[in-house]
DNA sequence: ATGAAAATCACCCGAAAGTATGAGCCCAAA
DNA sequence: TTTGGGCTCATACTTTCGGGTGATTTTCAT
């Protein structure tokens, strides 16, 4: 991904979450080892403990999950042509940044803000700032617009 | 979701592996109390085992959300014809009618629906009836959709 | 390492878009 | 003449867009 920051980010809470949940019990170890069937409880414990660190940490890591679940039926193909690759040219002239064009981009499908949000996993505020800047830099005041003008200037399928 | 036996299934294998992985600790606590520091290794292994059983369990559980389904039906190839002209025949199959259309097109060239009606001589609810039924007519939920696809229709320039 | 640009997110607010429903007018076909 | 479709308009309501502002975090090049 681009961060790989954030993933150790979680290793080290990880590894600082272990450590601080062993201490604790060890302490607790020596407050509760008279009770009968302290050690059970003791298992049952961190056994629980563990369990959901486990499932928190699974579910951290495999956040980006792609949940694609599409049902359609008419595909109208237009032309065959693989043009995802934007005109650099253009895209510089205007100063619009990468991410800028994937909202574009995705605009053009006619998403609405919050599916290319969800697209891009990103929150919605983000894309309303992309766009915002978008719109400025293409000097359009709507999406139609900015959909519009994208195509007569080559940055868009 | 709707398959809560399977959930329950998961949640008795649970059960199941905790109580057994229970009592195989439980042995091995007999056969390596006499070593030292056992009990931290003990702990570490229990913590361990339970963070991959936490780990296996949220995949498990999130696991069938990925479901691509991909059906593909009708291909229609939009000749580069020029112009003006929509295609009589895609709008006559979509049951679209010639104020509709204009209105598609207007919007289109990114006009809002204030200036759709300004420009046709219309109130402003009627542009929102005609674009409402247009997009009920495309089977699409905003102008953008409803623009790509009158564009993959042919209907559009 | 440090500073600029990019990317991220939040909150507020007004404008535009879209939904739902009902209604009147005109015209052509049944 | 009745009926249906297209066009027009309205009111009321919800949702989405877009502008403005400010802030933090990443990224990247110097």
């Amino acid at each position: 991904m681009r961060n790989p920051f954030s993933k150790n980010k979680l290793v080290i809470l990880y590894g600082a979450s272990l450590a601080g949940i062993l201490l604790l019990l060890k302490w607790l170890e020596f407050r509760f080892v008279i009770i009968d069937h302290a050690f059970e409880i003791y298992i049952g414990a961190i056994a629980l403990i563990f369990t959901c660190l486990g499932i928190w940490l699974a579910v951290k890591l495999t956040k980006p999950k792609t949940n694609t679940v599409i049902v359609e039926k008419e595909v109208y193909i237009t032309k065959p042509a693989a043009g995802i690759m934007p005109d650099e040219k253009t895209l510089l002239k205007f100063g619009i940044s990468k991410r800028e064009w994937e909202v574009l981009a995705l605009m053009s499908e006619g998403l609405s803000n919050q599916e290319i949000a969800e697209r891009l996993f990103v929150s919605l505020n983000t894309i309303k700032t992309h766009s915002s800047n978008l719109f400025e830099k293409l000097d359009v005041k709507r999406r139609t617009q900015a959909i519009e003008k994208g195509k007569r200037l080559g940055i868009l399928a």
